[in-house]
DNA sequence: AGAATAGTGTCTTTGAGACAATATCAA
DNA sequence: TTGATATTGTCTCAAAGACACTATTCT
Protein backbone atom coordinates (compact mmCIF):
# COMPACT_ATOMS: atom_id res chain seq x y z
CA UNK A 1 0.00 0.00 0.00
CA UNK A 2 1.47 3.51 -0.84
CA UNK A 3 -1.34 5.62 -0.06
CA UNK A 4 -2.01 8.59 2.23
CA UNK A 5 -0.28 10.07 5.55
CA UNK A 6 3.27 10.80 6.53
CA UNK A 7 3.13 10.00 9.29
CA UNK A 8 1.07 8.58 12.90
CA UNK A 9 0.63 11.61 14.10
CA UNK A 10 -1.31 12.76 11.35
CA UNK A 11 -2.85 10.00 10.48
CA UNK A 12 -6.41 10.13 10.03
CA UNK A 13 -8.23 6.83 7.94
CA UNK A 14 -11.32 9.09 8.37
CA UNK A 15 -9.94 11.62 5.29
CA UNK A 16 -11.20 8.42 3.02
CA UNK A 17 -14.82 6.97 2.87
CA UNK A 18 -14.38 3.68 4.33
CA UNK A 19 -16.45 0.36 4.18
CA UNK A 20 -19.80 0.18 6.26
CA UNK A 21 -19.00 -3.93 7.19
CA UNK A 22 -17.35 -6.66 6.08
CA UNK A 23 -19.63 -9.82 6.87
CA UNK A 24 -18.44 -13.65 5.84
CA UNK A 25 -21.46 -15.90 4.39
CA UNK A 26 -21.46 -19.30 4.40
CA UNK A 27 -23.10 -21.83 2.23
CA UNK A 28 -23.56 -24.36 4.59
CA UNK A 29 -23.58 -28.19 2.57
CA UNK A 30 -24.76 -31.78 4.19
CA UNK A 31 -25.77 -34.41 2.45
CA UNK A 32 -28.89 -36.38 3.32
CA UNK A 33 -29.98 -39.59 3.46
CA UNK A 34 -33.45 -41.50 2.91
CA UNK A 35 -33.72 -44.51 3.28
CA UNK A 36 -35.57 -45.83 -0.05
CA UNK A 37 -38.74 -48.30 1.12
CA UNK A 38 -37.70 -51.46 0.08
CA UNK A 39 -37.89 -54.64 2.08
CA UNK A 40 -34.31 -55.56 1.16
CA UNK A 41 -31.07 -53.67 2.12
CA UNK A 42 -30.35 -50.84 -0.57
CA UNK A 43 -28.18 -47.50 -0.73
CA UNK A 44 -29.92 -44.99 0.98
CA UNK A 45 -31.17 -41.85 -1.30
CA UNK A 46 -28.84 -38.69 -0.73
CA UNK A 47 -29.04 -35.28 -1.47
CA UNK A 48 -27.19 -32.19 -1.45
CA UNK A 49 -28.97 -29.73 0.77
CA UNK A 50 -27.58 -26.37 1.59
CA UNK A 51 -28.69 -24.50 4.85
CA UNK A 52 -30.58 -20.89 4.45
CA UNK A 53 -32.03 -18.41 6.74
CA UNK A 54 -35.31 -16.53 6.37
CA UNK A 55 -34.71 -12.71 7.13
CA UNK A 56 -36.71 -11.12 9.69
CA UNK A 57 -35.68 -7.39 9.15
CA UNK A 58 -35.47 -4.87 6.02
CA UNK A 59 -33.11 -5.24 3.63
CA UNK A 60 -34.68 -8.32 1.86
CA UNK A 61 -37.16 -9.12 4.48
CA UNK A 62 -39.11 -12.32 4.66
CA UNK A 63 -36.71 -13.35 1.90
CA UNK A 64 -34.15 -16.34 2.11
CA UNK A 65 -30.40 -15.85 2.41
CA UNK A 66 -27.40 -17.22 3.34
CA UNK A 67 -26.26 -17.21 7.19
CA UNK A 68 -23.80 -14.86 7.73
CA UNK A 69 -22.98 -11.93 10.13
CA UNK A 70 -20.25 -8.69 10.19
CA UNK A 71 -17.05 -9.38 11.62
CA UNK A 72 -15.47 -7.60 14.87
CA UNK A 73 -12.54 -5.68 14.68
CA UNK A 74 -11.41 -8.65 17.26
CA UNK A 75 -10.89 -11.88 15.40
CA UNK A 76 -10.30 -12.41 11.83
CA UNK A 77 -12.88 -12.60 9.13
CA UNK A 78 -12.25 -16.86 9.87
CA UNK A 79 -12.91 -16.52 12.92
CA UNK A 80 -15.44 -15.06 12.62
CA UNK A 81 -17.43 -17.23 9.91
CA UNK A 82 -16.60 -20.07 12.06
CA UNK A 83 -18.47 -18.32 15.22
CA UNK A 84 -21.26 -17.60 12.67
CA UNK A 85 -21.64 -21.42 11.99
CA UNK A 86 -21.41 -22.48 15.18
CA UNK A 87 -23.87 -20.20 16.04
CA UNK A 88 -26.11 -21.15 12.96
CA UNK A 89 -26.12 -25.27 13.41
CA UNK A 90 -24.14 -25.72 16.76
CA UNK A 91 -20.93 -27.58 14.88
CA UNK A 92 -17.27 -26.90 15.42
CA UNK A 93 -14.79 -28.43 13.66
CA UNK A 94 -16.32 -29.22 10.64
CA UNK A 95 -14.58 -28.45 7.22
CA UNK A 96 -14.94 -24.83 6.64
CA UNK A 97 -13.14 -23.12 3.51
CA UNK A 98 -12.73 -19.37 1.93
CA UNK A 99 -13.54 -19.32 -1.74
CA UNK A 100 -13.79 -15.50 -2.77
CA UNK A 101 -14.99 -11.63 -2.03
CA UNK A 102 -17.99 -9.90 -3.17
CA UNK A 103 -17.86 -6.48 -3.54
CA UNK A 104 -20.03 -5.40 -6.44
CA UNK A 105 -21.03 -2.07 -5.31
CA UNK A 106 -24.92 -1.68 -4.85
CA UNK A 107 -24.82 -5.15 -3.92
CA UNK A 108 -26.10 -4.28 -0.40
CA UNK A 109 -28.58 -1.45 0.11
CA UNK A 110 -26.79 -0.80 3.58
CA UNK A 111 -24.14 0.62 1.97
CA UNK A 112 -20.54 -0.06 1.23
CA UNK A 113 -20.33 -3.92 2.73
CA UNK A 114 -18.19 -6.64 1.21
CA UNK A 115 -19.36 -10.22 2.21
CA UNK A 116 -16.85 -12.62 2.43
CA UNK A 117 -17.78 -16.16 0.99
CA UNK A 118 -17.22 -19.43 2.68
CA UNK A 119 -18.73 -22.78 2.49
CA UNK A 120 -19.01 -25.37 5.05
CA UNK A 121 -19.19 -29.34 4.69
CA UNK A 122 -21.15 -30.75 7.42
CA UNK A 123 -22.31 -34.50 8.45
CA UNK A 124 -25.51 -34.81 8.38
CA UNK A 125 -24.75 -36.46 11.97
CA UNK A 126 -24.07 -33.14 13.50
CA UNK A 127 -27.12 -31.34 12.00
CA UNK A 128 -29.84 -33.86 13.57
CA UNK A 129 -30.55 -31.98 16.83
CA UNK A 130 -30.74 -29.08 15.46
CA UNK A 131 -33.14 -30.19 12.32
CA UNK A 132 -35.42 -31.03 15.39
CA UNK A 133 -35.29 -27.94 16.87
CA UNK A 134 -35.78 -26.07 14.22
CA UNK A 135 -38.06 -27.70 12.20
CA UNK A 136 -40.55 -25.39 11.94
CA UNK A 137 -38.40 -22.03 12.10
CA UNK A 138 -36.92 -19.55 9.81
CA UNK A 139 -34.17 -22.02 8.87
CA UNK A 140 -34.31 -24.80 6.78
CA UNK A 141 -32.51 -27.05 4.53
CA UNK A 142 -33.30 -26.75 1.19
CA UNK A 143 -31.82 -28.85 -1.86
CA UNK A 144 -29.35 -27.09 -4.18
CA UNK A 145 -31.77 -26.98 -7.19
CA UNK A 146 -34.58 -25.42 -5.28
CA UNK A 147 -32.12 -22.86 -3.39
CA UNK A 148 -31.43 -21.95 -6.67
CA UNK A 149 -34.18 -21.56 -8.23
CA UNK A 150 -35.43 -19.03 -5.56
CA UNK A 151 -35.25 -15.57 -5.11
CA UNK A 152 -32.12 -15.40 -2.73
CA UNK A 153 -31.60 -11.84 -0.75
CA UNK A 154 -28.52 -9.76 -1.73
CA UNK A 155 -26.53 -11.78 -4.27
CA UNK A 156 -26.39 -14.68 -2.71
CA UNK A 157 -27.69 -16.55 -5.43
CA UNK A 158 -24.20 -15.98 -6.97
CA UNK A 159 -22.49 -16.93 -3.99
CA UNK A 160 -24.32 -20.14 -3.94
CA UNK A 161 -23.41 -20.57 -7.44
CA UNK A 162 -19.89 -20.06 -7.09
CA UNK A 163 -19.82 -22.26 -3.74
CA UNK A 164 -21.47 -25.41 -5.91
CA UNK A 165 -18.51 -25.14 -8.28
CA UNK A 166 -16.02 -25.02 -6.25
CA UNK A 167 -17.12 -27.98 -3.90
CA UNK A 168 -18.21 -29.77 -7.42
CA UNK A 169 -14.14 -28.89 -8.08
CA UNK A 170 -13.28 -29.71 -4.96
CA UNK A 171 -14.79 -32.95 -4.67
CA UNK A 172 -12.87 -34.44 -7.73
CA UNK A 173 -9.55 -32.82 -6.63
CA UNK A 174 -9.08 -33.33 -2.81
CA UNK A 175 -10.26 -35.89 -0.58
CA UNK A 176 -13.37 -33.80 0.89
CA UNK A 177 -15.66 -36.21 0.43
CA UNK A 178 -14.68 -37.72 3.77
CA UNK A 179 -16.24 -34.97 5.05
CA UNK A 180 -19.68 -36.40 4.23
CA UNK A 181 -18.97 -40.08 5.20
CA UNK A 182 -17.96 -41.80 8.21
CA UNK A 183 -14.56 -43.23 9.21
CA UNK A 184 -14.94 -46.03 7.63
CA UNK A 185 -17.56 -46.65 4.62
CA UNK A 186 -18.01 -48.72 1.48
CA UNK A 187 -16.83 -48.12 -1.93
CA UNK A 188 -20.65 -47.92 -2.87
CA UNK A 189 -20.81 -45.17 -0.14
CA UNK A 190 -17.91 -42.96 -1.47
CA UNK A 191 -18.88 -43.93 -5.23
CA UNK A 192 -22.37 -42.19 -4.30
CA UNK A 193 -21.27 -39.13 -2.04
CA UNK A 194 -19.44 -38.40 -5.12
CA UNK A 195 -22.36 -38.60 -7.70
CA UNK A 196 -24.80 -36.40 -5.17
CA UNK A 197 -22.54 -33.61 -5.35
CA UNK A 198 -20.79 -34.05 -9.40
CA UNK A 199 -23.78 -35.82 -11.16
CA UNK A 200 -21.80 -35.83 -14.17
CA UNK A 201 -19.27 -38.06 -12.12
CA UNK A 202 -19.44 -41.61 -13.83
CA UNK A 203 -16.65 -44.05 -13.54
CA UNK A 204 -17.59 -47.64 -15.00
CA UNK A 205 -14.95 -49.39 -13.17
CA UNK A 206 -14.75 -46.95 -10.14
CA UNK A 207 -13.65 -50.20 -7.45
CA UNK A 208 -10.41 -51.26 -9.58
CA UNK A 209 -9.45 -47.54 -10.11
CA UNK A 210 -9.86 -46.04 -6.52
CA UNK A 211 -7.76 -49.58 -5.65
CA UNK A 212 -5.09 -49.33 -7.98
CA UNK A 213 -3.24 -47.78 -5.10
CA UNK A 214 -0.26 -47.37 -7.77
CA UNK A 215 -1.85 -44.52 -9.41
CA UNK A 216 -3.91 -43.15 -6.76
CA UNK A 217 -1.17 -43.19 -4.45
CA UNK A 218 -3.12 -44.55 -1.97
CA UNK A 219 -5.54 -41.83 -0.81
CA UNK A 220 -8.12 -44.66 0.94
CA UNK A 221 -6.72 -48.05 2.52
CA UNK A 222 -8.83 -51.02 3.50
CA UNK A 223 -9.76 -51.27 6.89
CA UNK A 224 -8.56 -54.34 8.92
CA UNK A 225 -9.76 -55.35 12.74
CA UNK A 226 -6.85 -56.19 15.22
CA UNK A 227 -5.95 -59.95 13.70
CA UNK A 228 -5.27 -58.24 10.20
CA UNK A 229 -8.50 -59.81 8.67
CA UNK A 230 -10.35 -57.34 6.44
CA UNK A 231 -13.18 -55.53 7.86
CA UNK A 232 -16.35 -55.71 6.23
CA UNK A 233 -20.11 -53.83 6.12
CA UNK A 234 -23.29 -55.50 5.24
CA UNK A 235 -24.85 -52.04 6.35
CA UNK A 236 -26.18 -51.82 2.55
CA UNK A 237 -26.22 -55.36 1.20
CA UNK A 238 -26.98 -58.80 2.04
CA UNK A 239 -22.78 -59.26 0.65
CA UNK A 240 -20.51 -58.01 3.00
CA UNK A 241 -18.24 -55.19 1.26
CA UNK A 242 -15.28 -54.38 2.37
CA UNK A 243 -14.89 -51.04 4.76
CA UNK A 244 -11.96 -48.52 3.75
CA UNK A 245 -11.10 -45.57 5.36
CA UNK A 246 -9.07 -42.19 3.90
CA UNK A 247 -5.46 -42.08 4.52
CA UNK A 248 -3.53 -38.75 5.18
CA UNK A 249 -2.12 -38.44 1.84
CA UNK A 250 -2.97 -35.43 0.02
CA UNK A 251 -3.39 -35.99 -3.54
CA UNK A 252 -1.22 -34.67 -5.95
CA UNK A 253 -2.27 -33.84 -9.54
CA UNK A 254 -0.77 -31.65 -12.84
CA UNK A 255 -1.79 -31.89 -16.14
CA UNK A 256 1.57 -32.15 -17.33
CA UNK A 257 2.14 -35.77 -15.87
CA UNK B 1 -27.25 -11.77 7.18
CA UNK B 2 -28.97 -11.78 9.87
CA UNK B 3 -27.99 -9.14 12.12
CA UNK B 4 -28.93 -5.43 12.86
CA UNK B 5 -31.59 -3.38 12.15
CA UNK B 6 -35.47 -3.75 11.43
CA UNK B 7 -36.20 -1.19 8.76
CA UNK B 8 -34.67 1.26 6.02
CA UNK B 9 -35.18 4.77 8.13
CA UNK B 10 -33.97 3.16 11.74
CA UNK B 11 -31.07 1.35 10.41
CA UNK B 12 -27.40 3.09 11.03
CA UNK B 13 -24.45 1.33 10.19
CA UNK B 14 -22.83 3.60 12.41
CA UNK B 15 -23.74 1.50 15.60
CA UNK B 16 -21.01 -0.77 14.83
CA UNK B 17 -17.31 -0.26 14.63
CA UNK B 18 -16.76 -0.56 10.61
CA UNK B 19 -13.30 -1.28 8.99
CA UNK B 20 -10.82 1.45 8.38
CA UNK B 21 -10.36 0.34 4.51
CA UNK B 22 -10.20 -2.84 2.33
CA UNK B 23 -6.91 -2.78 0.21
CA UNK B 24 -6.04 -4.74 -2.94
CA UNK B 25 -2.40 -5.33 -2.58
CA UNK B 26 -1.04 -7.52 -5.64
CA UNK B 27 1.88 -9.90 -5.99
CA UNK B 28 3.29 -9.34 -9.45
CA UNK B 29 5.06 -12.29 -11.09
CA UNK B 30 6.89 -12.29 -13.90
CA UNK B 31 9.63 -14.63 -15.80
CA UNK B 32 13.04 -12.60 -16.58
CA UNK B 33 15.06 -14.60 -19.66
CA UNK B 34 18.64 -13.71 -19.20
CA UNK B 35 21.38 -14.70 -22.67
CA UNK B 36 23.46 -17.61 -21.21
CA UNK B 37 27.35 -16.51 -22.08
CA UNK B 38 27.90 -18.93 -24.98
CA UNK B 39 28.70 -18.69 -28.40
CA UNK B 40 26.08 -21.06 -29.60
CA UNK B 41 22.48 -20.75 -29.32
CA UNK B 42 21.35 -21.97 -26.20
CA UNK B 43 18.23 -21.51 -23.99
CA UNK B 44 18.32 -18.29 -21.60
CA UNK B 45 18.95 -18.52 -18.11
CA UNK B 46 15.11 -18.09 -16.41
CA UNK B 47 14.32 -16.52 -12.95
CA UNK B 48 11.02 -16.12 -11.49
CA UNK B 49 10.72 -12.61 -9.76
CA UNK B 50 8.39 -10.46 -7.99
CA UNK B 51 7.51 -6.84 -7.62
CA UNK B 52 8.03 -4.56 -4.82
CA UNK B 53 7.63 -1.10 -3.82
CA UNK B 54 9.97 1.02 -1.52
CA UNK B 55 7.50 2.40 1.20
CA UNK B 56 7.74 6.35 1.90
CA UNK B 57 5.55 6.31 4.81
CA UNK B 58 4.24 5.46 7.92
CA UNK B 59 3.98 2.85 8.69
CA UNK B 60 6.88 0.75 7.93
CA UNK B 61 8.35 3.79 5.89
CA UNK B 62 11.08 2.55 4.16
CA UNK B 63 10.54 -1.14 4.12
CA UNK B 64 9.66 -3.16 0.82
CA UNK B 65 6.50 -4.12 0.78
CA UNK B 66 3.84 -5.52 -2.34
CA UNK B 67 1.90 -3.07 -4.09
CA UNK B 68 -1.03 -1.90 -3.49
CA UNK B 69 -4.05 0.32 -2.36
CA UNK B 70 -7.43 1.16 -0.52
CA UNK B 71 -10.60 -0.15 -2.91
CA UNK B 72 -13.17 2.69 -3.56
CA UNK B 73 -16.79 2.38 -2.94
CA UNK B 74 -17.45 2.71 -6.47
CA UNK B 75 -15.49 0.04 -7.77
CA UNK B 76 -15.38 -4.14 -6.67
CA UNK B 77 -12.33 -5.05 -4.96
CA UNK B 78 -11.17 -6.59 -8.63
CA UNK B 79 -11.34 -3.94 -10.11
CA UNK B 80 -9.18 -1.50 -7.92
CA UNK B 81 -7.10 -4.85 -8.20
CA UNK B 82 -6.63 -4.33 -11.85
CA UNK B 83 -6.24 -0.16 -11.23
CA UNK B 84 -3.25 -0.72 -8.74
CA UNK B 85 -1.77 -2.92 -11.55
CA UNK B 86 -2.31 -0.61 -14.33
CA UNK B 87 -0.57 2.09 -11.95
CA UNK B 88 2.31 0.46 -10.93
CA UNK B 89 3.12 -1.36 -14.25
CA UNK B 90 1.68 0.19 -16.73
CA UNK B 91 -0.15 -3.28 -18.29
CA UNK B 92 -3.57 -4.10 -18.72
CA UNK B 93 -5.31 -7.15 -19.88
CA UNK B 94 -3.09 -9.33 -17.92
CA UNK B 95 -3.35 -12.62 -15.71
CA UNK B 96 -4.75 -11.50 -12.22
CA UNK B 97 -6.52 -13.94 -9.97
CA UNK B 98 -7.86 -13.09 -6.28
CA UNK B 99 -6.49 -15.88 -3.85
CA UNK B 100 -7.02 -14.88 -0.36
CA UNK B 101 -8.17 -12.26 2.28
CA UNK B 102 -5.83 -11.00 5.14
CA UNK B 103 -7.69 -9.79 8.17
CA UNK B 104 -5.79 -10.67 11.24
CA UNK B 105 -6.81 -8.30 14.25
CA UNK B 106 -3.87 -5.60 14.52
CA UNK B 107 -1.91 -6.55 11.14
CA UNK B 108 -1.58 -3.04 10.40
CA UNK B 109 -1.04 -0.38 12.59
CA UNK B 110 -3.35 2.18 10.65
CA UNK B 111 -6.15 0.55 12.03
CA UNK B 112 -8.99 -2.38 11.28
CA UNK B 113 -7.98 -2.92 7.73
CA UNK B 114 -8.31 -5.83 6.03
CA UNK B 115 -6.20 -6.89 3.11
CA UNK B 116 -7.61 -8.59 -0.43
CA UNK B 117 -4.85 -10.36 -1.93
CA UNK B 118 -3.94 -11.13 -5.61
CA UNK B 119 -1.64 -12.64 -7.98
CA UNK B 120 -0.95 -11.13 -11.51
CA UNK B 121 1.51 -13.01 -14.35
CA UNK B 122 2.82 -10.60 -16.37
CA UNK B 123 5.22 -11.54 -19.15
CA UNK B 124 8.33 -9.52 -19.06
CA UNK B 125 7.76 -7.85 -22.46
CA UNK B 126 5.22 -6.37 -21.06
CA UNK B 127 7.45 -5.08 -18.39
CA UNK B 128 10.50 -3.72 -20.33
CA UNK B 129 9.66 -0.21 -20.55
CA UNK B 130 8.58 0.31 -17.02
CA UNK B 131 11.83 -1.16 -15.81
CA UNK B 132 13.98 1.14 -17.94
CA UNK B 133 12.29 4.11 -16.48
CA UNK B 134 12.25 3.15 -12.89
CA UNK B 135 15.81 1.49 -12.60
CA UNK B 136 16.90 3.47 -9.76
CA UNK B 137 13.66 4.06 -7.92
CA UNK B 138 12.01 2.78 -5.25
CA UNK B 139 10.12 0.54 -7.55
CA UNK B 140 12.53 -3.17 -8.01
CA UNK B 141 11.81 -6.48 -9.37
CA UNK B 142 13.52 -9.08 -7.22
CA UNK B 143 13.54 -12.77 -7.15
CA UNK B 144 11.50 -14.87 -5.07
CA UNK B 145 14.46 -16.32 -2.84
CA UNK B 146 15.41 -12.45 -2.38
CA UNK B 147 11.66 -11.30 -1.55
CA UNK B 148 11.53 -14.48 1.19
CA UNK B 149 14.61 -13.39 2.88
CA UNK B 150 13.67 -9.71 3.31
CA UNK B 151 11.67 -8.01 5.90
CA UNK B 152 8.35 -7.25 4.27
CA UNK B 153 6.04 -4.72 5.89
CA UNK B 154 2.79 -5.40 7.14
CA UNK B 155 1.90 -9.47 6.61
CA UNK B 156 3.47 -9.41 3.01
CA UNK B 157 5.96 -12.51 3.95
CA UNK B 158 2.98 -14.29 4.62
CA UNK B 159 1.24 -13.06 1.58
CA UNK B 160 4.17 -13.68 -0.35
CA UNK B 161 4.51 -17.20 0.54
CA UNK B 162 0.82 -18.31 -0.02
CA UNK B 163 0.75 -16.49 -3.43
CA UNK B 164 3.98 -18.62 -4.55
CA UNK B 165 2.00 -21.67 -3.14
CA UNK B 166 -0.91 -20.83 -5.08
CA UNK B 167 1.25 -20.59 -8.37
CA UNK B 168 2.92 -23.22 -8.19
CA UNK B 169 -0.06 -25.30 -7.58
CA UNK B 170 -1.83 -23.56 -10.46
CA UNK B 171 0.87 -23.73 -13.00
CA UNK B 172 0.66 -27.94 -12.45
CA UNK B 173 -3.02 -28.07 -12.67
CA UNK B 174 -4.13 -25.04 -15.13
CA UNK B 175 -2.87 -23.24 -18.34
CA UNK B 176 -1.28 -20.28 -16.87
CA UNK B 177 2.06 -20.94 -18.01
CA UNK B 178 0.84 -19.00 -21.09
CA UNK B 179 0.90 -16.27 -19.40
CA UNK B 180 4.77 -16.03 -19.07
CA UNK B 181 4.98 -17.65 -22.88
CA UNK B 182 4.77 -15.93 -26.50
CA UNK B 183 1.58 -16.96 -28.78
CA UNK B 184 4.01 -19.57 -30.17
CA UNK B 185 6.49 -21.70 -27.80
CA UNK B 186 8.47 -25.21 -28.15
CA UNK B 187 8.53 -27.59 -26.02
CA UNK B 188 12.05 -26.43 -24.39
CA UNK B 189 10.70 -23.05 -23.62
CA UNK B 190 7.41 -24.90 -21.63
CA UNK B 191 9.31 -26.82 -19.49
CA UNK B 192 11.48 -24.34 -18.94
CA UNK B 193 8.94 -21.91 -17.52
CA UNK B 194 7.08 -24.77 -15.14
CA UNK B 195 10.80 -25.86 -13.91
CA UNK B 196 11.21 -22.16 -13.02
CA UNK B 197 8.57 -21.33 -11.50
CA UNK B 198 8.15 -25.52 -9.63
CA UNK B 199 11.80 -25.94 -9.43
CA UNK B 200 10.72 -29.79 -8.19
CA UNK B 201 9.20 -30.13 -11.19
CA UNK B 202 10.85 -32.79 -13.68
CA UNK B 203 9.60 -35.21 -15.76
CA UNK B 204 11.77 -37.03 -18.27
CA UNK B 205 9.89 -38.29 -21.25
CA UNK B 206 8.21 -34.68 -21.27
CA UNK B 207 7.76 -34.50 -24.81
CA UNK B 208 6.12 -37.89 -25.02
CA UNK B 209 3.63 -37.26 -22.74
CA UNK B 210 2.43 -33.49 -23.68
CA UNK B 211 2.02 -34.92 -27.22
CA UNK B 212 0.08 -37.55 -26.53
CA UNK B 213 -2.97 -36.13 -27.11
CA UNK B 214 -5.17 -38.70 -25.95
CA UNK B 215 -4.04 -38.37 -22.33
CA UNK B 216 -4.19 -34.62 -21.51
CA UNK B 217 -6.96 -34.06 -23.84
CA UNK B 218 -5.12 -31.77 -26.19
CA UNK B 219 -4.02 -28.68 -23.97
CA UNK B 220 -1.72 -27.57 -26.48
CA UNK B 221 -1.61 -28.17 -30.52
CA UNK B 222 1.07 -27.73 -33.44
CA UNK B 223 1.22 -24.48 -35.17
CA UNK B 224 1.26 -25.32 -38.93
CA UNK B 225 1.66 -22.67 -42.05
CA UNK B 226 -1.07 -21.99 -44.24
CA UNK B 227 0.64 -24.78 -46.69
CA UNK B 228 -0.58 -27.11 -43.60
CA UNK B 229 3.30 -27.32 -42.99
CA UNK B 230 4.39 -27.64 -39.46
CA UNK B 231 5.60 -24.07 -38.15
CA UNK B 232 9.40 -24.66 -37.06
CA UNK B 233 11.50 -22.59 -35.09
CA UNK B 234 15.27 -22.82 -34.31
CA UNK B 235 15.41 -19.49 -31.58
CA UNK B 236 17.26 -21.43 -29.96
CA UNK B 237 18.78 -24.66 -31.11
CA UNK B 238 20.80 -25.33 -34.23
CA UNK B 239 17.52 -28.03 -35.15
CA UNK B 240 14.84 -26.45 -35.27
CA UNK B 241 11.88 -27.12 -33.30
CA UNK B 242 8.10 -27.51 -33.85
CA UNK B 243 6.39 -24.69 -32.60
CA UNK B 244 3.02 -25.25 -29.71
CA UNK B 245 0.31 -22.80 -29.06
CA UNK B 246 -2.18 -23.57 -25.90
CA UNK B 247 -5.63 -24.41 -27.15
CA UNK B 248 -8.97 -23.42 -25.47
CA UNK B 249 -9.33 -26.84 -23.48
CA UNK B 250 -9.39 -26.45 -20.38
CA UNK B 251 -7.96 -29.50 -18.64
CA UNK B 252 -9.93 -31.27 -16.28
CA UNK B 253 -8.42 -33.30 -12.84
CA UNK B 254 -9.39 -36.24 -10.86
CA UNK B 255 -8.17 -37.78 -8.30
CA UNK B 256 -10.71 -40.64 -8.72
CA UNK B 257 -10.46 -41.46 -12.38
C1' DA C 1 -35.61 -68.18 -7.20
C1' DG C 2 -35.13 -63.14 -7.11
C1' DA C 3 -33.36 -58.90 -5.59
C1' DA C 4 -29.73 -55.97 -4.45
C1' DT C 5 -25.13 -55.04 -3.78
C1' DA C 6 -20.15 -56.52 -4.26
C1' DG C 7 -17.02 -57.87 -6.49
C1' DT C 8 -13.59 -60.77 -10.38
C1' DG C 9 -11.95 -62.40 -15.20
C1' DT C 10 -10.42 -61.40 -19.44
C1' DC C 11 -9.20 -58.95 -23.35
C1' DT C 12 -7.42 -54.96 -25.92
C1' DT C 13 -5.33 -50.63 -26.26
C1' DT C 14 -2.92 -46.93 -24.39
C1' DG C 15 0.38 -44.75 -21.52
C1' DA C 16 4.35 -44.44 -18.17
C1' DG C 17 9.24 -44.94 -17.40
C1' DA C 18 13.85 -45.61 -18.64
C1' DC C 19 17.51 -44.54 -21.50
C1' DA C 20 20.05 -45.20 -25.67
C1' DA C 21 20.26 -43.56 -30.21
C1' DT C 22 19.80 -40.44 -33.93
C1' DA C 23 18.84 -35.72 -36.26
C1' DT C 24 20.04 -30.93 -37.29
C1' DC C 25 23.01 -27.35 -38.31
C1' DA C 26 25.80 -23.17 -37.31
C1' DA C 27 30.15 -21.99 -35.69
C1' DT D 1 33.85 -31.93 -35.86
C1' DT D 2 31.62 -30.32 -31.98
C1' DG D 3 28.23 -28.51 -29.15
C1' DA D 4 23.62 -27.75 -28.04
C1' DT D 5 19.04 -28.76 -28.57
C1' DA D 6 15.33 -31.76 -30.50
C1' DT D 7 13.61 -35.55 -31.20
C1' DT D 8 12.65 -41.00 -32.11
C1' DG D 9 13.25 -46.23 -31.04
C1' DT D 10 12.64 -49.83 -28.24
C1' DC D 11 11.75 -52.13 -24.38
C1' DT D 12 8.80 -53.46 -20.21
C1' DC D 13 5.20 -53.01 -17.15
C1' DA D 14 1.10 -50.66 -15.36
C1' DA D 15 -3.31 -48.88 -16.12
C1' DA D 16 -7.68 -47.64 -18.71
C1' DG D 17 -11.91 -49.19 -20.70
C1' DA D 18 -15.43 -52.36 -21.72
C1' DC D 19 -18.51 -55.64 -20.14
C1' DA D 20 -19.73 -60.23 -19.07
C1' DC D 21 -19.52 -63.08 -15.32
C1' DT D 22 -19.53 -64.85 -10.46
C1' DA D 23 -20.44 -64.23 -5.26
C1' DT D 24 -23.31 -63.49 -1.10
C1' DT D 25 -27.28 -63.68 1.55
C1' DC D 26 -31.90 -62.28 2.98
C1' DT D 27 -36.73 -62.75 1.75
Amino acid sequence: MSESATNESNYTSSRYRTPDGAPADIVIFTITSTERGTAKKSLPYRELQVLLIQRKNWPFEGQWALPGGFSKETESIHESAKRELQEETGVENVHIEYFNVYSAPGRDPRGWIISHAFFALVNEAHLINRKAADDASDVRLFTVEEALRMNLAFDHHQILRDALEQIRRRMLTTTIAKEFLPEEFTISELYQVIQTVVPAFEERNFIRKITSTQSRKGIIEEVRDRRGEPKMSNKYSQRAAQLYRFTDAEPQLSIYG
